[in-house]
Formats: C-alpha cells, structure tokens, sequence
DNA sequence: CGAAGGGATGTTTGCGCAAACAACCATGGT
DNA sequence: ACCATGGTTGTTTGCGCAAACATCCCTTCG
C-alpha cells in the first residue's frame, strides 16, 4: 500500500493523458543550470560542485527524469545491444542458449533484443534480417540454420557483425557451436567401450544441422570400431517421436545400444522400452545428448552427452563484440566440446 | 556459394576498418536529389515520382542504407519494443511465456528486449529497472514476482507502462496470470472424483506467488469437500526435490494421490515411486502442472493441469500495448484458465 | 597588486530523421 | 495570355544528448 514506486507515480499526472517525458532542459530548468550540466551529473563526469549536483540530482527525482536513449545513441552512433534471430524457444537448447548469451550480454553491459521468425522459410528469415537492419541493433547473432539465411536476392545489413550458432558455415559467418562430433563420438564410445556389438541411433530432422552433425559422426564412429552400421531412425527432437522411434526399435532383437540425438527424444525412448518390457538398462542402453537438467529424474536416470550452452552463449558474445570492436567480420568456426554424464540408463550388454 | 548478402558486401569494404553507415544524407547525394525525398521514398509516402523513386532505391542499394531507428525513435519518440524483465529462463514456464510474448509482440510490429535479473535480490531487481529506464523501452512486461520491485527509495521509470507475470499485485499493476486456484482445484477435484480419500501436495518454493496459489487452492479444495488435509512438501520446482519429496511420500502407506505443483516436480515423484517399487498409476496417483510437451512421454504419460501459456503471453502483449496506447495505466487482473488433461498417471485407488 | 592558472559552468553544434513549410513546375480553365 | 490548381521536390527546423569550445571567477604566486 506504501504510495513509492510506478504506481503512485503515474497516478500524480494526467489520467487522461501523460506530460511528455522529462527531458535535459527540463530538469535544467528546474535545477536553474544549463543543460551540460545535467548531463555532467547524468553521465558521473568531474567537474560539477556538490551542491551544483545535489540540485540537479533533486530536479532529477522530482521530475522523474530518466535520460533518453535514442538520442544517447544516436550521438554515438552505438546502441548497446545485440539483436537475436532465432526460429523457436521451444526447443530447450535454444533456450538455454539463449539464457546464457543473455547473461553474457549483461555482463557487458549490453541489452539482447529478441527476433523471431515465426515461419522457417527463406521469406520468414529475410524478413527478420530486414526488420533487424532497422531495429536498434549493433550485432547479430543468429540461432538457427545459416542456410535459410542465404537467400540469394535481399541485401542484408551492411556492415553488422554476425554470429551464428547451431549450424555450419564457418566459411563466411563467424560460427560458434557445441561440438556436435565430439559428442556423438563420446556417446558412441561409451557404448561399444561397454561390450554392444553396435550402437543404434535415433537422428534429428534432416534440415537440422547439429542432428546431421551427430548422426555423421555416429555413423564414422561406428565404421572406425569396424563394427556394423545398423539403420538409423529419424525424429524431430520431440519426445514423442522418440516414442515412436523406440515402439520400433524395441521391437529389433539385436538392438542392444541406442543413441539418441537428444535427450526429449532419449525420453521418449525409455518410455517404449519401458511399455515393451525392454527393460533399460538390463535389456538395452540408451545415451542421450543435451544433459537437460531433468534427465538425472528421468526412469532410469540418463546417461547424456552434457552440452556447455552456459559456453556456447558467453562465447557468441564474446566473439560478436569483437566484431563490434574492432569493426571488421572474421569467420572461422568455434566449437565447444562436451562431456559423457554416465548415468543409469547404460550398462553391458547381457552375456 | 553466390556472393549475394552480407559477407559479401562486407568484403568490399576496407578490412580493417568500415566505413560509417551510410546516412540519408549520402543517399540523398548520390542519388542527386534532397534527404527529404529520400525520407519519402524510405517511408512509402506519396508524391514521388517513379524515375526519381527508382534512383534513390538504387543509390539506397548500392550504399546499403538502412535507416537509423535512433534517430527515427528520437523524432518519434517511441521505440516500438517491449521491454521483458525476467529472473531466469530455465524454468519452462518462463520460456514459454517469453515465446508467446514474443510472437504477439511481432505481430503488433513490436520486439523485444530482454533485461535479466542475475540475483533475485531487491538490488537485483531494481538495478534491472533502472537500466530499463535507460533503455529503448516503450513498455515493460515483468517475468517474476512483484514483491521484490516494491522497493521503497528508488524511482522506478515514470510513465512506462508495466504488466507483470506469475505474480499478484493487481491492485497495483495490471497482472496477467494463469489461474493458479482454478487449475489447483480442478486437479484436486479429479482425485477425489477418482475415489482417492485425499490428495497429498507438493509445492513450488515459498517467495512464488504461484506456487503459493496452488497451494492455497489445494488446501481449500480439500477443505471444502471435507476430507483430511494431509501435510504438504515443499520442492523449489526442480524434478529433482520432486524426487526427494516422493521418496518421503513414497513410506507413507496412507498417500495413494498426489498433486504437483508442476510438472517437473511430478517428474520427479514417478521417478521416486517407481524406484520404491511404488506403481504408478496402480498403487498412487499423480497430477502435474504445466502441461509440458514431454509430459506424454513420462512412464507412465502425466495427467496434468494446462497451462495456455499462449494466451497468457498474448494476453500480457495486448493489455501493454494498450496502456502505451491510451497513454495510462489500468491496473487489474486477467486470469487465464486452465483445463484438465487426463492420461496415464491416474486411477482410482486400489479397493 | 596584477597576471597566470585552473576548476566550474554555459553556449554552440551536429548526430539522422521527418514534419512543416516553401518553392517550383506543368497543366487547364477563363 | 494569365492565373489558379495540384503534384513534386527542396529547405528549415527541432527531437535529446554530449563533445568541443568559450566564459567566468576564484585562487595563487611573483
């Protein structure tokens, strides 16, 4: 009930219709000083007397003053924040990427502006970059596949830095991305180090490049220990397919081994094998890739591939501000590489 | 391969230092005609003709000009982005709420920008705001709860719209939330219709608001039918202290259902009972709430209550834009309801 | 006691854009 | 032939801020 804050505030003016935001010249008015003063005081700069400040920083509170950063940028011609492009939120990965390249951003004081592009088609993305090149943007970093960014006609921002996770195309966009064939590989390992014969494996979407990534290194993983290479099924990401994926897998005598491309999927495997009185992992073994944080609750608990998306966002930060500084593109491919959580959702094979 | 976009044109320009964006001005003199018609051209406005329209696209193209939102902001004096202030966006129901407001705030040719509270302490919170102020900012959406932005001394920004999330306060703020009690009660009501004697309750951490609704609900569900309230755990929403909560759960032979307060937690539970040997549905019940998209693929699939986080993020959206627009606040509450969804995870108790 | 020095404050200017106004041109009616 | 009309284009201006420069006044020292 205490009258602080917005609330009371916005109550003192005109309900109808609010007073245009206090700018410099107001409080300089009120404070009885010139503008530069103001913005001495609003910007911590020497030079301005105790008492000469107090008065303004009094005029400030009164007025409610909060300086205006459109015309703070476009004196400096630099916005403070870096522009999102992504496809979904849905997908946990994006979403955790996107909290750490949040976090990493704030750190430096910068602010993240988010950009969806509701349909994954190449209008859908040039549509965002356009929008982008408008908005108050001084880097991009994009979250999704660089491929539907490369539509041959539109002429997208000159001169903005990008960075590109989840995807290739280290050639001509500077990339930063989990290292998708150093886990798949570590998944692998882990299973045929265990005794299976051979590790299956339940992909991603064909348009996706980490699925395509873990799936081709699955399959050199497997060719390189000279051991068969089963077929591969293929889901979505969703744990439903996994479902759907695992009702069939469950039903091949000789699977012992799945790996997963990511843990929704793994999910839904478990619960397949679950339902086909496959029991995981006496029967057969499951490793996933993301190590979401619920997987350790998962029946049984499962073995992952653990990606570093805390690593994956400070470093799309750090390489875009780069760019900002030194005002200049270089391409070139940063992976993170990953690490086997072993849980229990694997063990040897059964004699 | 084709050398169209932006890595392209980046490469036409000096390495190692870009050139300054190109302004109207430049456009306006390459193109040999005033800034003003630029502008005109730039913004669709009639009374150009098409000879000198051609001219000023093409020097527009060649110079890749985009025009500065700083500026356009100043002279506007609005951004057309909503701010989002959010603890964190591990929590699925916070990502999912930022989607839908995202998506809503694209349709209405708003972005968003993303503002982080690293510590959920009142400083946390407050020096979050206060960078909004700074920021290119139209109006606020507040992610987490209210109580830890009634700080007392600080000035919150003065005219900035502000709607906030999973949270109270409607008589302050204007407050967009999911039914917490109507969701509590319909879970609750499905047990008891079941045949369950009572409903056991696990709870989300003590500073939610939402947690502290369902909460409330549940209890007074109970009461109002007139079974025995029996004690409730409390988890902090991982499926992890689910976990924990449903081995306590697990010994006490009285508990044949319980109510989660989402569904991690619930995760979390089924893992619990089923390592105590526990069989879910059979032996015990479980309710969620959320309504995850993998909770189908729980063992077994996850009766819970529904979030229509869309709806709430839409929600939130409209009511925002429509204070910028009307240029006033309107405090208030607008629930969300929620609705049941039944799969595998509940049954009668055994006779 | 006057000049030099330096801290505090004010004034001018321009960032890029677009509204408001001004100027100019071609056309058509009288 | 002349002016009114209206469509096209140019010029001026100010949004809010802060760097650069200008001014003022007080201290200090020869």
């Amino acid at each position: 009930m205490s009258p602080s804050g917005f609330e009371a505030r916005a109550a003192q003016q005109s309900p109808a219709r609010r007073a245009r935001k206090a700018s410099m010249a107001d409080v300089a008015r009120l404070a009885g000083v010139s503008a530069q003063t103001v913005s001495r005081v609003s910007n911590g700069h020497s030079s301005v007397v105790e008492s000469t400040r107090e008065q303004v920083l009094e005029a400030m509170r009164q007025l409610g003053y909060r300086p205006n950063s459109a015309a703070r940028a476009l004196k400096y011609g630099e916005f403070r924040t870096i522009g999102v492009i992504l496809f979904s939120l849905s997908s946990v990965g994006n979403s955790r990427t996107l909290e750490a390249i949040v976090d990493s951003a704030a750190q430096e004081g910068y602010a993240i502006t988010l950009i969806p592009v509701a349909v994954p088609t190449q209008d859908g993305v040039l549509g965002a970059f356009t929008r982008l090149g408008e908005l108050a943007v001084d880097a991009v970093i994009v979250i999704m596949e660089v491929h539907l960014l490369d539509a041959a006609t539109v002429s997208l921002p000159v001169g903005v830095p990008v960075v590109v996770v989840d995807s290739n195309g280290g050639d001509r966009y500077t990339v930063v991305d989990t290292d998708q064939a150093d886990g798949a590989r570590r998944a692998v390992g882990h299973l045929l180090d265990l005794g299976h014969r051979t590790a299956w494996h339940v992909a991603g979407p064909e348009d996706s490049y980490a699925a395509e990534g873990r799936a081709v290194a699955w399959r050199a993983a497997l060719e390189e220990a000279g051991v068969p290479v089963p077929p591969m099924a293929r889901g979505d990401w969703t744990s439903g397919s996994g479902y759907r994926a695992g009702l069939a897998l469950a039903d091949e005598p000789d699977c012992t081994a799945v790996f997963a491309a990511n843990d929704q999927m793994a999910l839904g495997l478990l619960r397949a094998f679950h339902e086909r009185g496959r029991v995981v992992p006496r029967d057969i073994s499951v490793v996933g890739f993301d190590d979401l944080p619920d997987a350790t609750s998962f029946i049984p608990p499962l073995t992952t591939v653990h990606q570093d998306f805390a690593e994956v966002g400070r470093r799309c930060v750090e390489r875009v501000l780069r760019q900002v500084q030194h005002r200049r593109t270089e391409p070139g491919t940063t992976l993170v590489p990953t690490r086997l959580v072993v849980r229990g959702s694997t063990a040897p094979p059964r004699a």
